[in-house]
RNA sequence: CGGGGAGUAGCGCAGUUGGCUAGCGCACUUGCUUUGGGAGCAAGGGGUCGAGGGUUCAAAUCCCUCCUCCCCGACCA
């Protein structure tokens, strides 16, 4: 859908040239200082429209990536009874990272810390036959953790933003094709956000279950470690290995450890939830059998962090085309009667080929926009300024390369689409 | 929860052997001049020095308690 234009002037964008005090990760500082975020306290965030732009980039990616491998998007709820957790037992092995409370009529509830139980409650609600399987199920949403320790904004915390799926299937082979469906998804989704994942097997941990993956984004910060071979760049989790040094996989390269992030997790899970909850179905047999469940999970606000910390320079962020929170910024170097109506007329053409467009007509010294559309990391700057204009040129820069290129000023437009779709 | 660091104007900081009216840079307001890489001059506004208690003639500064934030550890997306 195509948008209107977006002056700056009109906006809220606010970014602050200090580095904000008691924040450590490139990614947390950037956050701040490109006015994407603002902290509420410790591990609770509010996004800014900047901010939210690209959550709701990142979102839409996920939404694509699922809908395409099958899954329906439903919408679960935060507020949960405790009662719920307790058929599971998981009301005692999550008791740590739970919000819970009494509700004014003295009920015991939580915050969702995760959605496993409400949505086999819900599953339970409508799937009685095999008729009705296989469907796999996801959601967008707030989940709440009371995490002993917070870490490096909005990397680890409280208050965040999950995808969730769950697949449901009448047997193993079901879940097993769900299982690759969603793993290839996941793939595509880290690759669309300008991300390079490792993917490792992993321990299910409280979720239960057999088989489970990991997927990693490779930073300078992060709280889990992997082993990567140098040569055939394998990777497994560093808890599972041993001391060998030898990759097991080409046996020619050292494993190396390496700091990373952990974005997504899949899980085949088995019977745990369907059991506890006696969520059964009507086979072709006559039988009654467990739903097959697996979930699958991937951190959306924390795969924003991730993006920042692995794609940025000295100046600031260097967004990645498909999450970038505009194609492309048109900064005004001077407030100039020349200036403006140009600026306007190539923003609305832009505009109507659908493009995203941010145009900074603030009155303020050009020295002070141009380190503000490095910091903002747009993949593209159209540069106008009285002092080429003169010449019938405006200048166009690739914020990721550095590259300048200037153009005529009537060719602009049609040249600037052709980098467009020729990077696309 | 254990260990380490830090809380002074919106932001970043100095001041802390007890001392005078709490300061600097940025930001903000007004005016003039500027305008291709965080402009200049001038005049302004803005502070319960994290909170509470204590010592003292006198506390941002010393003592006690508490709160908050950041980093390292145990757990997770």
């Amino acid at each position: 859908m195509k948008e209107n234009v977006i002056y700056w002037s009109k906006y809220f964008i606010p970014t602050t040239k200090e580095i904000p005090a008691g924040t450590e990760a490139a990614s947390h500082q950037l956050l701040l200082r490109a006015g994407l975020v603002n902290m509420l306290t410790s591990g609770v965030y509010s996004y800014l429209p900047l901010g939210l732009r690209v959550l709701r980039r990142v979102e839409d990616i996920i939404r694509e990536e699922m809908n395409r491998a099958g899954a329906c998007e439903v919408f679960l709820p935060c507020l949960q009874p405790i009662e719920l957790w307790q058929t599971t037992k998981r009301d005692e092995a999550l008791k740590e990272i739970m919000i819970r409370f009494k509700d004014n009529r003295g009920r015991e509830m939580c915050l969702g810390p995760t959605h496993e139980e409400v949505i086999t409650a819900l599953v339970k609600d409508y799937v009685q036959s095999y008729r009705q399987l296989p469907v796999t199920l996801y959601q967008i949403q707030t989940k709440f953790r009371d995490e002993l320790r917070t870490r490096f904004g909005i990397v680890r915390a409280n208050e965040f933003m999950m995808k969730d799926a769950y697949s449901f299937d009448r047997d193993e082979t079901g879940l097993k094709k769900n299982y690759q469906l969603m793993y290839e998804a996941y793939e595509k989704v880290f690759q669309r956000c300008g991300l390079k994942v490792v993917i490792v097997k992993a321990d299910s941990g409280a979720m239960g279950g057999d088989v489970s993956h990991e997927f990693l984004v490779i930073a300078p910060i992060g709280e889990d470690h992997v082993l990567q071979c140098d040569a055939c760049h394998f990777a497994m989790g560093s808890s599972m290995s041993t001391e060998q040094a030898a990759c097991p996989q080409c046996q020619n390269g050292k494993l190396q450890k390496q700091i990373a992030i952990e974005l997504g997790h899949v899980f085949q899970l088995g019977t745990k939830y369907t059991d506890a909850l006696k969520v059964v179905f009507l086979d072709e047999d006559g039988q009654q059998k467990p739903i097959i469940m697996g979930c699958y999970g991937i951190g959306v606000s924390r795969l924003v962090a991730a993006i920042i910390e692995t794609n940025r320079d000295d100046a600031g962020i260097v967004w990645p085309r498909e999450v970038a929170p505009f194609d492309v910024e048109i900064l005004l170097v001077q407030d100039d009667p020349q200036l403006t109506p140009l600026a306007q007329s190539y923003a609305q053409q832009l505009q109507e080929v659908g493009l995203k467009v941010l145009v900074d007509d603030r009155l303020e010294s050009p020295g002070r926009k141009f380190k503000d559309a490095d910091l903002i990391g747009i993949p593209y700057r159209i540069i106008l300024g009285k002092r080429t204009l003169q010449e019938g040129k405006v200048e166009v820069k690739d914020r990721k390369t550095l590259a300048t290129t200037m153009f005529t000023k009537n060719d602009l437009i049609k040249e600037f689409l052709k980098i467009w779709k020729a990077t696309c």
